[in-house]
DNA sequence: TGTACATCAGTGAACGCGCGTTCACTGATGTAC
DNA sequence: TGTACATCAGTGAACGCGCGTTCACTGATGTAC
Protein backbone atom coordinates (compact mmCIF):
# COMPACT_ATOMS: atom_id res chain seq x y z
CA UNK A 1 0.00 0.00 0.00
CA UNK A 2 2.40 2.78 1.21
CA UNK A 3 5.34 2.00 -0.35
CA UNK A 4 7.36 4.47 1.12
CA UNK A 5 8.72 3.76 4.63
CA UNK A 6 8.48 0.09 4.80
CA UNK A 7 10.06 -0.95 1.79
CA UNK A 8 13.56 -2.15 3.52
CA UNK A 9 11.85 -4.39 6.20
CA UNK A 10 11.36 -1.60 8.32
CA UNK A 11 13.76 -2.06 11.61
CA UNK A 12 16.45 0.90 10.50
CA UNK A 13 17.24 4.15 12.48
CA UNK A 14 13.54 4.58 11.34
CA UNK A 15 10.71 2.72 12.92
CA UNK A 16 8.69 2.77 9.70
CA UNK A 17 5.41 2.88 11.33
CA UNK A 18 5.48 4.57 14.71
CA UNK A 19 1.69 5.54 14.81
CA UNK A 20 0.37 2.07 13.85
CA UNK A 21 2.77 0.63 16.21
CA UNK A 22 1.82 2.86 19.18
CA UNK A 23 -1.53 2.59 18.22
CA UNK A 24 -1.29 -1.54 18.02
CA UNK A 25 0.25 -1.22 21.33
CA UNK A 26 -1.81 0.81 23.35
CA UNK A 27 -4.76 -1.25 22.44
CA UNK A 28 -3.50 -3.98 24.07
CA UNK A 29 -2.45 -2.28 26.99
CA UNK A 30 -6.18 -0.60 27.30
CA UNK A 31 -7.99 -3.89 26.61
CA UNK A 32 -5.72 -5.39 29.90
CA UNK A 33 -5.88 -2.65 32.17
CA UNK A 34 -8.20 -0.26 31.03
CA UNK A 35 -8.23 3.17 29.28
CA UNK A 36 -6.72 4.84 32.24
CA UNK A 37 -4.05 1.93 33.24
CA UNK A 38 -2.08 2.21 29.66
CA UNK A 39 1.31 4.93 29.76
CA UNK A 40 3.04 6.41 27.29
CA UNK A 41 6.23 4.88 28.79
CA UNK A 42 4.72 1.37 28.39
CA UNK A 43 3.68 1.91 25.00
CA UNK A 44 7.64 2.89 23.54
CA UNK A 45 9.06 0.22 25.43
CA UNK A 46 6.47 -2.61 24.16
CA UNK A 47 7.37 -0.70 20.57
CA UNK A 48 10.76 -0.97 21.07
CA UNK A 49 11.36 2.89 20.64
CA UNK A 50 13.11 5.39 22.93
CA UNK A 51 10.97 7.32 25.40
CA UNK A 52 11.33 10.57 23.08
CA UNK A 53 9.91 9.01 20.01
CA UNK A 54 5.84 9.76 20.82
CA UNK A 55 6.61 13.04 20.26
CA UNK A 56 6.95 13.24 16.89
CA UNK A 57 3.51 12.21 16.48
CA UNK A 58 1.62 13.05 19.47
CA UNK A 59 1.22 15.74 21.63
CA UNK A 60 1.03 14.14 24.31
CA UNK A 61 -0.60 10.72 26.20
CA UNK A 62 -4.20 12.15 25.83
CA UNK A 63 -3.28 12.92 22.13
CA UNK A 64 -2.89 9.68 21.46
CA UNK A 65 -5.84 8.25 23.70
CA UNK A 66 -8.34 10.60 21.61
CA UNK A 67 -6.55 9.43 18.23
CA UNK A 68 -7.75 6.23 18.84
CA UNK A 69 -11.46 7.39 20.42
CA UNK A 70 -11.78 8.75 17.41
CA UNK A 71 -10.36 6.05 14.85
CA UNK A 72 -12.52 3.73 16.99
CA UNK A 73 -15.75 5.99 16.22
CA UNK A 74 -14.86 5.60 12.54
CA UNK A 75 -14.96 1.73 12.90
CA UNK A 76 -17.76 1.63 15.02
CA UNK A 77 -19.75 3.66 12.56
CA UNK A 78 -18.62 1.86 9.40
CA UNK A 79 -19.77 -1.42 11.03
CA UNK A 80 -23.27 -0.23 12.18
CA UNK A 81 -23.50 0.97 8.19
CA UNK A 82 -22.22 -1.92 6.89
CA UNK A 83 -25.17 -4.04 9.01
CA UNK A 84 -27.79 -1.56 8.56
CA UNK A 85 -26.99 -2.06 4.66
CA UNK A 86 -29.94 0.38 3.37
CA UNK A 87 -32.00 -1.19 5.07
CA UNK A 88 -31.84 -4.58 2.91
CA UNK A 89 -33.46 -6.98 3.22
CA UNK A 90 -36.10 -5.90 5.01
CA UNK A 91 -36.39 -3.13 7.52
CA UNK A 92 -36.75 -5.18 10.80
CA UNK A 93 -34.15 -7.50 9.62
CA UNK A 94 -31.59 -4.69 9.03
CA UNK A 95 -32.12 -3.21 12.23
CA UNK A 96 -31.71 -6.09 14.05
CA UNK A 97 -28.42 -6.07 12.43
CA UNK A 98 -27.55 -3.12 13.71
CA UNK A 99 -28.14 -4.11 17.17
CA UNK A 100 -26.00 -7.20 16.58
CA UNK A 101 -23.35 -5.38 15.24
CA UNK A 102 -22.96 -3.21 17.81
CA UNK A 103 -22.53 -5.72 20.20
CA UNK A 104 -19.85 -7.28 17.91
CA UNK A 105 -17.86 -4.03 18.15
CA UNK A 106 -17.77 -4.31 21.42
CA UNK A 107 -16.75 -7.67 21.97
CA UNK A 108 -14.34 -7.86 19.12
CA UNK A 109 -12.67 -4.18 19.75
CA UNK A 110 -12.97 -4.15 23.40
CA UNK A 111 -10.19 -1.55 23.67
CA UNK A 112 -11.50 0.94 21.00
CA UNK A 113 -15.03 0.71 22.87
CA UNK A 114 -13.26 1.83 26.50
CA UNK A 115 -11.43 4.12 24.86
CA UNK A 116 -14.89 6.02 23.06
CA UNK A 117 -16.71 4.92 26.09
CA UNK A 118 -14.85 4.70 29.07
CA UNK A 119 -11.77 7.61 28.21
CA UNK A 120 -11.39 10.16 30.32
CA UNK A 121 -10.27 13.16 27.83
CA UNK A 122 -10.18 16.85 28.42
CA UNK A 123 -12.98 18.99 27.12
CA UNK A 124 -11.77 20.13 23.72
CA UNK A 125 -10.84 16.86 22.99
CA UNK A 126 -14.24 15.36 24.23
CA UNK A 127 -15.57 18.55 21.85
CA UNK A 128 -13.88 16.74 18.72
CA UNK A 129 -14.90 13.44 19.53
CA UNK A 130 -18.66 14.40 20.32
CA UNK A 131 -18.97 14.54 16.19
CA UNK A 132 -17.45 11.22 15.78
CA UNK A 133 -20.21 9.81 18.28
CA UNK A 134 -22.86 12.01 16.60
CA UNK A 135 -22.45 10.70 13.09
CA UNK A 136 -22.25 6.78 14.78
CA UNK A 137 -25.76 7.52 16.80
CA UNK A 138 -27.27 9.03 13.31
CA UNK A 139 -26.39 5.31 11.86
CA UNK A 140 -29.19 4.07 14.36
CA UNK A 141 -31.00 6.41 14.31
CA UNK A 142 -31.83 7.16 10.62
CA UNK A 143 -32.66 3.33 11.02
CA UNK A 144 -35.03 3.78 13.94
CA UNK A 145 -36.21 6.54 12.07
CA UNK A 146 -37.17 4.23 8.59
CA UNK A 147 -38.04 1.66 10.56
CA UNK A 148 -40.97 3.14 12.52
CA UNK A 149 -42.23 4.69 9.58
CA UNK A 150 -44.01 1.56 8.40
CA UNK A 151 -45.76 2.17 11.38
CA UNK A 152 -49.31 4.29 11.07
CA UNK A 153 -49.06 7.95 11.96
CA UNK A 154 -50.88 7.87 15.54
CA UNK A 155 -48.74 4.72 17.03
CA UNK A 156 -45.54 6.12 15.42
CA UNK A 157 -42.90 7.57 18.36
CA UNK A 158 -40.55 9.76 17.80
CA UNK A 159 -37.45 7.89 16.10
CA UNK A 160 -35.34 9.55 18.25
CA UNK A 161 -36.49 8.40 21.43
CA UNK A 162 -36.28 4.52 20.00
CA UNK A 163 -33.04 5.15 18.35
CA UNK A 164 -31.83 5.91 22.68
CA UNK A 165 -33.36 3.29 23.85
CA UNK A 166 -32.21 0.66 21.93
CA UNK A 167 -28.76 2.45 22.36
CA UNK A 168 -28.76 2.07 25.86
CA UNK A 169 -30.24 -1.63 26.09
CA UNK A 170 -27.10 -2.06 23.64
CA UNK A 171 -24.54 -0.43 26.12
CA UNK A 172 -25.52 -1.32 28.95
CA UNK A 173 -25.39 -5.13 27.44
CA UNK A 174 -21.98 -4.43 26.06
CA UNK A 175 -21.05 -2.55 29.35
CA UNK A 176 -22.30 -5.22 32.32
CA UNK A 177 -21.77 -8.58 30.17
CA UNK A 178 -19.67 -8.14 27.17
CA UNK A 179 -15.69 -7.21 27.08
CA UNK A 180 -13.80 -9.87 28.00
CA UNK A 181 -14.61 -10.82 31.62
CA UNK A 182 -12.94 -7.92 33.77
CA UNK A 183 -16.13 -6.77 35.55
CA UNK A 184 -18.34 -8.84 33.34
CA UNK A 185 -20.94 -10.73 35.15
CA UNK A 186 -22.11 -13.91 34.38
CA UNK A 187 -25.43 -14.80 32.62
CA UNK A 188 -27.07 -17.69 31.93
CA UNK A 189 -27.22 -16.34 28.04
CA UNK A 190 -24.85 -14.94 25.14
CA UNK A 191 -25.40 -11.02 25.23
CA UNK A 192 -26.18 -10.79 21.54
CA UNK A 193 -29.42 -13.36 22.42
CA UNK A 194 -30.36 -11.13 24.94
CA UNK A 195 -30.28 -8.08 23.41
CA UNK A 196 -32.04 -9.60 20.32
CA UNK A 197 -34.45 -10.38 22.82
CA UNK A 198 -34.76 -7.21 24.79
CA UNK A 199 -34.91 -5.25 20.59
CA UNK A 200 -38.09 -8.08 19.64
CA UNK A 201 -40.24 -7.24 23.05
CA UNK A 202 -39.34 -3.63 22.20
CA UNK A 203 -40.23 -3.59 19.09
CA UNK A 204 -43.37 -5.77 19.90
CA UNK A 205 -44.48 -2.70 22.53
CA UNK A 206 -44.35 -0.54 19.44
CA UNK A 207 -46.71 -2.26 17.36
CA UNK A 208 -44.71 -4.54 15.41
CA UNK A 209 -45.64 -7.55 15.37
CA UNK A 210 -43.37 -10.47 16.14
CA UNK A 211 -43.83 -12.40 12.89
CA UNK A 212 -43.00 -9.98 10.23
CA UNK B 1 -24.51 7.98 68.09
CA UNK B 2 -21.15 6.61 68.45
CA UNK B 3 -19.87 8.96 71.46
CA UNK B 4 -16.21 7.22 71.84
CA UNK B 5 -14.33 9.31 69.50
CA UNK B 6 -16.06 12.35 68.84
CA UNK B 7 -16.55 13.14 72.41
CA UNK B 8 -13.98 15.92 72.45
CA UNK B 9 -14.33 17.71 69.33
CA UNK B 10 -12.58 15.15 67.10
CA UNK B 11 -9.76 17.65 66.46
CA UNK B 12 -6.78 16.17 68.63
CA UNK B 13 -3.62 14.16 67.91
CA UNK B 14 -6.45 11.48 67.10
CA UNK B 15 -8.56 12.03 64.25
CA UNK B 16 -11.86 10.81 65.51
CA UNK B 17 -12.92 9.17 62.83
CA UNK B 18 -10.44 8.76 59.98
CA UNK B 19 -12.25 6.01 58.26
CA UNK B 20 -15.19 8.11 57.58
CA UNK B 21 -13.69 11.26 56.66
CA UNK B 22 -11.12 9.19 54.31
CA UNK B 23 -14.21 7.61 52.37
CA UNK B 24 -15.70 11.08 51.94
CA UNK B 25 -12.22 12.43 50.59
CA UNK B 26 -12.53 9.54 48.06
CA UNK B 27 -15.68 9.90 47.23
CA UNK B 28 -15.32 13.35 46.24
CA UNK B 29 -12.14 12.80 44.26
CA UNK B 30 -13.81 10.10 42.29
CA UNK B 31 -16.59 11.91 41.54
CA UNK B 32 -14.54 14.35 39.75
CA UNK B 33 -11.73 12.27 38.44
CA UNK B 34 -12.99 9.08 38.05
CA UNK B 35 -12.39 5.72 39.97
CA UNK B 36 -8.58 5.57 38.17
CA UNK B 37 -7.91 9.26 39.11
CA UNK B 38 -8.20 9.34 43.25
CA UNK B 39 -5.13 8.65 44.79
CA UNK B 40 -4.09 7.50 48.53
CA UNK B 41 -1.82 10.26 48.81
CA UNK B 42 -4.01 12.94 47.84
CA UNK B 43 -6.93 11.41 49.76
CA UNK B 44 -4.55 11.52 52.86
CA UNK B 45 -4.18 15.50 52.07
CA UNK B 46 -7.50 16.45 52.03
CA UNK B 47 -8.37 15.07 55.17
CA UNK B 48 -5.26 16.81 56.39
CA UNK B 49 -3.24 14.00 57.78
CA UNK B 50 -0.47 12.31 57.18
CA UNK B 51 0.63 9.91 54.41
CA UNK B 52 1.31 6.88 56.51
CA UNK B 53 -1.75 7.48 58.79
CA UNK B 54 -4.54 5.40 56.18
CA UNK B 55 -2.32 2.33 56.78
CA UNK B 56 -3.83 1.74 60.15
CA UNK B 57 -7.16 1.05 58.30
CA UNK B 58 -6.60 -0.17 54.78
CA UNK B 59 -4.32 -2.16 53.72
CA UNK B 60 -3.99 -0.25 50.63
CA UNK B 61 -5.21 1.66 47.76
CA UNK B 62 -7.38 -1.27 46.42
CA UNK B 63 -8.64 -2.19 50.14
CA UNK B 64 -10.37 1.79 49.94
CA UNK B 65 -11.76 1.28 46.54
CA UNK B 66 -13.14 -2.09 47.44
CA UNK B 67 -14.82 -0.57 50.64
CA UNK B 68 -16.12 1.93 48.78
CA UNK B 69 -17.88 -0.13 46.37
CA UNK B 70 -19.39 -2.44 48.84
CA UNK B 71 -20.95 0.09 50.51
CA UNK B 72 -22.25 1.47 47.60
CA UNK B 73 -23.64 -1.77 46.28
CA UNK B 74 -25.35 -1.98 49.98
CA UNK B 75 -26.86 0.94 49.67
CA UNK B 76 -28.05 0.71 46.20
CA UNK B 77 -29.51 -2.49 47.31
CA UNK B 78 -31.51 -0.79 50.28
CA UNK B 79 -32.66 1.93 47.74
CA UNK B 80 -34.61 -0.75 45.35
CA UNK B 81 -35.61 -2.54 47.88
CA UNK B 82 -37.54 0.97 49.39
CA UNK B 83 -38.49 1.53 45.89
CA UNK B 84 -40.28 -2.01 45.42
CA UNK B 85 -41.59 -1.34 48.83
CA UNK B 86 -43.07 -5.04 48.68
CA UNK B 87 -44.87 -4.21 45.42
CA UNK B 88 -46.94 -1.72 46.70
CA UNK B 89 -49.31 0.19 45.70
CA UNK B 90 -49.50 -1.94 42.77
CA UNK B 91 -47.25 -4.61 40.78
CA UNK B 92 -46.49 -2.02 37.97
CA UNK B 93 -46.25 1.23 39.87
CA UNK B 94 -43.83 -0.25 42.26
CA UNK B 95 -41.64 -2.02 39.32
CA UNK B 96 -41.62 1.41 37.38
CA UNK B 97 -40.23 3.09 40.73
CA UNK B 98 -37.51 0.68 41.08
CA UNK B 99 -36.15 1.75 37.77
CA UNK B 100 -36.24 5.21 38.99
CA UNK B 101 -34.57 5.13 42.26
CA UNK B 102 -31.64 3.00 39.58
CA UNK B 103 -31.52 6.30 37.94
CA UNK B 104 -31.79 8.12 41.04
CA UNK B 105 -28.85 6.63 42.42
CA UNK B 106 -26.52 6.65 39.69
CA UNK B 107 -27.84 10.68 39.11
CA UNK B 108 -27.26 11.34 43.12
CA UNK B 109 -24.11 8.75 43.99
CA UNK B 110 -22.11 8.92 40.61
CA UNK B 111 -18.83 8.25 42.98
CA UNK B 112 -19.94 5.56 44.64
CA UNK B 113 -21.65 4.08 41.12
CA UNK B 114 -18.29 4.90 39.32
CA UNK B 115 -16.61 2.75 42.17
CA UNK B 116 -19.41 -0.06 41.71
CA UNK B 117 -19.04 -0.61 37.98
CA UNK B 118 -15.98 1.26 36.80
CA UNK B 119 -13.34 0.21 39.31
CA UNK B 120 -10.87 -1.85 38.10
CA UNK B 121 -9.87 -4.10 41.02
CA UNK B 122 -8.31 -7.22 42.03
CA UNK B 123 -9.59 -10.88 41.64
CA UNK B 124 -10.20 -11.18 45.46
CA UNK B 125 -11.85 -8.09 45.37
CA UNK B 126 -14.00 -8.48 42.54
CA UNK B 127 -15.29 -12.09 43.83
CA UNK B 128 -16.15 -10.36 47.22
CA UNK B 129 -17.93 -7.73 45.40
CA UNK B 130 -20.12 -10.40 42.94
CA UNK B 131 -22.18 -11.19 46.25
CA UNK B 132 -22.80 -7.30 46.59
CA UNK B 133 -23.74 -6.96 43.01
CA UNK B 134 -25.85 -10.06 43.38
CA UNK B 135 -27.64 -8.68 46.51
CA UNK B 136 -29.03 -5.54 44.21
CA UNK B 137 -29.58 -7.65 41.37
CA UNK B 138 -32.05 -9.72 42.99
CA UNK B 139 -34.13 -6.69 44.17
CA UNK B 140 -34.92 -6.04 40.46
CA UNK B 141 -35.27 -9.70 39.45
CA UNK B 142 -37.69 -10.66 42.02
CA UNK B 143 -39.67 -7.80 41.64
CA UNK B 144 -39.32 -8.54 37.85
CA UNK B 145 -41.07 -12.32 38.67
CA UNK B 146 -43.87 -10.79 41.07
CA UNK B 147 -44.51 -8.58 37.81
CA UNK B 148 -44.53 -10.50 35.25
CA UNK B 149 -46.43 -13.68 37.35
CA UNK B 150 -50.06 -11.13 36.32
CA UNK B 151 -49.44 -12.62 32.85
CA UNK B 152 -51.62 -15.86 31.42
CA UNK B 153 -48.97 -18.84 31.98
CA UNK B 154 -48.19 -19.10 28.15
CA UNK B 155 -46.90 -15.56 27.27
CA UNK B 156 -44.97 -15.55 30.67
CA UNK B 157 -41.46 -14.76 30.13
CA UNK B 158 -38.19 -15.87 32.28
CA UNK B 159 -37.66 -13.33 35.02
CA UNK B 160 -34.48 -13.49 34.88
CA UNK B 161 -34.09 -12.21 31.35
CA UNK B 162 -36.64 -9.02 31.94
CA UNK B 163 -34.96 -8.45 35.13
CA UNK B 164 -31.22 -8.32 32.97
CA UNK B 165 -33.13 -5.91 30.14
CA UNK B 166 -34.83 -3.78 32.62
CA UNK B 167 -30.83 -3.37 34.04
CA UNK B 168 -29.42 -3.13 30.99
CA UNK B 169 -31.05 -0.11 29.73
CA UNK B 170 -30.98 1.45 33.15
CA UNK B 171 -27.42 0.85 33.17
CA UNK B 172 -26.94 2.28 29.46
CA UNK B 173 -28.92 5.22 30.76
CA UNK B 174 -26.83 5.92 33.53
CA UNK B 175 -23.43 5.76 31.87
CA UNK B 176 -24.23 7.36 28.72
CA UNK B 177 -26.84 10.51 29.50
CA UNK B 178 -26.48 9.85 33.54
CA UNK B 179 -23.94 10.97 35.90
CA UNK B 180 -22.96 14.83 35.99
CA UNK B 181 -21.49 15.63 32.70
CA UNK B 182 -18.22 14.19 31.89
CA UNK B 183 -18.93 12.18 29.14
CA UNK B 184 -22.55 13.00 29.35
CA UNK B 185 -23.97 13.47 25.81
CA UNK B 186 -26.85 15.91 25.46
CA UNK B 187 -30.17 14.24 24.78
CA UNK B 188 -34.00 16.48 24.66
CA UNK B 189 -34.87 14.42 27.34
CA UNK B 190 -34.57 14.20 31.08
CA UNK B 191 -32.80 10.46 31.80
CA UNK B 192 -35.73 9.40 33.97
CA UNK B 193 -38.54 10.29 31.90
CA UNK B 194 -36.42 7.96 29.06
CA UNK B 195 -36.06 5.13 31.09
CA UNK B 196 -39.83 5.14 31.88
CA UNK B 197 -40.84 5.59 28.57
CA UNK B 198 -38.74 2.34 27.17
CA UNK B 199 -39.54 0.50 30.03
CA UNK B 200 -43.37 1.22 29.53
CA UNK B 201 -42.76 0.45 25.73
CA UNK B 202 -41.05 -2.95 27.05
CA UNK B 203 -43.35 -3.95 29.19
CA UNK B 204 -46.47 -3.49 26.03
CA UNK B 205 -43.91 -5.67 24.19
CA UNK B 206 -44.58 -8.46 27.01
CA UNK B 207 -48.20 -8.01 27.13
CA UNK B 208 -49.28 -5.50 29.51
CA UNK B 209 -51.61 -2.94 28.94
CA UNK B 210 -50.66 0.28 29.08
CA UNK B 211 -53.36 1.21 31.09
CA UNK B 212 -53.00 -0.71 34.43
C1' DT C 1 24.42 9.74 -12.35
C1' DG C 2 26.58 11.96 -8.49
C1' DT C 3 26.93 15.20 -4.89
C1' DA C 4 25.43 18.67 -1.30
C1' DC C 5 22.21 19.74 1.58
C1' DA C 6 17.62 20.07 4.06
C1' DT C 7 14.43 17.65 6.51
C1' DC C 8 12.57 14.05 8.97
C1' DA C 9 12.27 10.64 12.70
C1' DG C 10 14.62 8.61 15.72
C1' DT C 11 18.30 8.43 20.27
C1' DG C 12 19.71 8.47 25.09
C1' DA C 13 20.57 10.93 29.04
C1' DA C 14 18.60 13.75 32.26
C1' DC C 15 15.07 16.32 35.09
C1' DG C 16 11.47 17.05 38.43
C1' DC C 17 7.44 15.10 40.31
C1' DG C 18 4.09 12.54 42.86
C1' DC C 19 3.00 8.18 44.24
C1' DG C 20 2.81 4.03 47.45
C1' DT C 21 4.86 2.23 51.23
C1' DT C 22 8.10 1.53 55.40
C1' DC C 23 9.98 2.74 59.68
C1' DA C 24 10.89 4.06 64.36
C1' DC C 25 8.56 7.25 66.89
C1' DT C 26 4.96 9.53 70.00
C1' DG C 27 0.73 11.56 71.79
C1' DA C 28 -3.90 10.11 73.36
C1' DT C 29 -6.94 6.83 75.27
C1' DG C 30 -8.51 2.87 77.99
C1' DT C 31 -7.90 -0.23 81.89
C1' DA C 32 -6.17 -2.87 86.04
C1' DC C 33 -5.36 -2.39 90.59
C1' DT D 1 -9.41 8.56 93.26
C1' DG D 2 -4.81 8.05 91.57
C1' DT D 3 -1.14 5.81 89.26
C1' DA D 4 1.26 2.53 85.96
C1' DC D 5 1.01 0.56 81.97
C1' DA D 6 -0.76 -1.42 77.44
C1' DT D 7 -2.74 -0.34 73.34
C1' DC D 8 -4.29 2.37 69.77
C1' DA D 9 -3.97 5.78 66.03
C1' DG D 10 -1.55 9.05 64.57
C1' DT D 11 3.46 11.53 62.89
C1' DG D 12 7.15 12.82 59.75
C1' DA D 13 11.07 11.61 57.38
C1' DA D 14 12.73 8.72 54.04
C1' DC D 15 12.99 5.29 50.16
C1' DG D 16 12.65 3.52 45.51
C1' DC D 17 10.03 3.73 41.43
C1' DG D 18 7.98 4.88 37.12
C1' DC D 19 6.05 8.46 34.77
C1' DG D 20 5.87 12.51 31.42
C1' DT D 21 8.63 15.56 29.21
C1' DT D 22 12.89 18.24 27.52
C1' DC D 23 17.17 18.63 25.24
C1' DA D 24 20.99 18.55 22.09
C1' DC D 25 22.18 15.05 19.20
C1' DT D 26 22.41 11.90 14.94
C1' DG D 27 21.33 8.46 11.47
C1' DA D 28 18.29 7.89 7.39
C1' DT D 29 15.74 9.69 3.68
C1' DG D 30 14.32 12.88 0.00
C1' DT D 31 15.46 16.44 -3.32
C1' DA D 32 17.73 20.16 -6.17
C1' DC D 33 20.98 20.79 -9.43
Amino acid sequence: MNGKKQTKSGRGYHHGDLVEAMVMAALKLIAEFGPAGFTFAEVTRVVGVSPAAPYRHFRDRDALMAFIAQRGFERFTKALEKAWNGGKPDRLTAFKAVGQAYLAFARKEPAYYAAMFEARLSDEHTRALALAGDNAFSVLREAAEVLINTLPDKKRPPAMMVALHVWSMAHGIASLFGGDGQNRKAIPMEPEDLLEAGVLIYLDGLGFSQTP
